[in-house]
DNA sequence: TGATATACATGACGATCGTAATGATAATTG
DNA sequence: CAATTATCATTACGATCGTCATGTATATCA
C-alpha cells in the first residue's frame, strides 16, 4: 500500500522518535530492528524499505535525537539552569529522554563513520552553544576550552551516576560535578 | 577432560583477560559468548560449565578488568602523570586495555545489579585513591568532591574524544580537559 | 485517467545468540 | 588404588538477529 506525502513523513518522525528513545535506553547493540518496527507500529520489513539497513536507521537515529535536544535548547536558556538540570536526578534516571551524547558515546565510538559524523557534529553545536554563553571578558580559545571541558565533566558525571549502585554515591557524583562547573 | 588446580586457574585468568579485553573493545552487547570462548581458545560450551551464564561472566570480567587496573595504578604513582597519561592520544586509541570505567561506564547502567555493584566498588577504589593524593590542606569532604569531579571530567572527556569523528576535535577535547584537571 | 512509483505487509533466509544436556578425561581425595 | 569430582569438548536446541525477495495497494503525476 502507500501512503500521503506527510502521512509518510509523519510515520518517518514516529519511527525515529521511537528509535532514538529505545536506543539511549537500551543501547544501540541493544535494541534488534524488531524491537525498533514494533515501537513505531510497523513491521521489521518495512524499515528496510525505507532505511536499507540497520546502520543507516541508527544513523537517522542517532542525528535526530540531537537535533531534537538541540531544539528544546536553543530557545534562550541560562547556563546555571542548565547545568542544574543536566546534573539533576530527574535527568539521571530518564535516560531515553536525555542527552543523547551521555547515553550514546561509549557505543558511537564503535560505530561507523557515518555515525560519529552525526554525534561529532552534535557535539560541536553544543560546544558553540556553551561557549557563548560564557563570560566575554575570556578570549574565544579561553571560551572554547571551558566548554568543552564542561561537557566532559558534564557528560561524564551523568554517566558515572547512571553506572552506580549506590544512590548516595550517584547523588553525590551529581552534586560534586554541578558545585564544581557552577563554580 | 580435567586439568590441575593451577592449570583451571590459569585458564580462567586468561578467560577473563580475554573477555575483559573484548568487552571493552566492542561493548558488552557486542560480544557474544562463542567469541569469547574463541578468544581464549576455548568452546562456547566450556564457558558455561564454568560461568553458568553470560551475565556471570560479565560480572566476573569487569570487576577483572577493573582491578588489573587498580593494580597497574596502586604501586606510587604521581597524580599529574596519571592524568596526562589517562588523557592521551594513546591511551584514547587502545580501549580495549585500557579505562574500564570508561569503556563500560554507559553499558553498566543496564546491565544487572551484580554487574552494577562491582563497578561502585571500583569507582569508588579510584576516587579515594585520587581524594589521597590531592593537597592536604583540605578538608577531606573537599577532597573527595575534588576527586569525585576529576574522575567525572576525565571519564567525560575519554568517552567523548573516543566517540568523535575529527581528530583535531578529539585532541582539543584531550588537551582541554588535561590542562583544565591539572590547573 | 492510466502508468508509475512508493510505503508498507508478509514471510523466509542464514547467521548468530544464550543455554543446556551429554560425555570424556584426568586431577583430586579417601 | 578406587571413587569421586571438576574441567573442558561436543553438539544441538529455540530464539532472535539483520537482511531481503515478493506482493499489494494507493498517492502521485504525465
Amino acid at each position: 500500500m502507500r501512503v500521503s506525502k506527510e502521512q509518510a513523513a509523519q510515520n518517518r518522525e514516529r519511527i525515529l522518535n521511537a528509535a532514538s528513545r529505545l536506543m539511549r535506553e537500551r543501547g544501540i547493540a541493544g535494541v534488534g530492528v524488531d524491537a525498533l518496527a514494533e515501537a513505531a507500529g510497523m513491521t521489521h520489513g518495512s524499515l528496510y524499505s525505507q532505511f536499507g539497513s540497520k546502520e543507516r536507521l541508527v544513523e537517522e537515529a542517532v542525528a535526530h535525537a540531537i537535533s531534537a535536544k538541540g531544539k528544546e535548547l536553543s530557545e534562550g536558556f541560562a547556563l546555571d539552569d542548565y547545568v542544574s538540570e543536566y546534573l539533576s536526578p530527574a535527568h539521571r534516571d530518564a535516560p531515553a529522554s536525555g542527552c543523547p551524547f551521555a547515553a550514546l558515546a561509549c557505543e558511537v565510538s564503535r560505530q561507523s563513520s557515518g555515525v560519529k559524523e552525526r554525534f561529532t557534529a552534535g557535539l560541536r553545536g553544543v560546544i558553540a552553544l556553551l561557549s557563548s554563553r560564557l563570560p566575554s571578558g575570556l578570549k574565544p580559545r579561553q571560551r572554547d576550552d571551558q566548554a568543552i571541558v564542561a561537557t566532559a565533566a558534564l557528560v561524564g558525571a551523568l554517566v558515572l551516576a547512571r553506572a552506580v549502585n549506590d544512590p548516595k554515591l550517584s547523588d553525590d557524583i551529581l552534586r560534586a560535578t554541578r558545585n564544581a562547573i557552577l563554580k
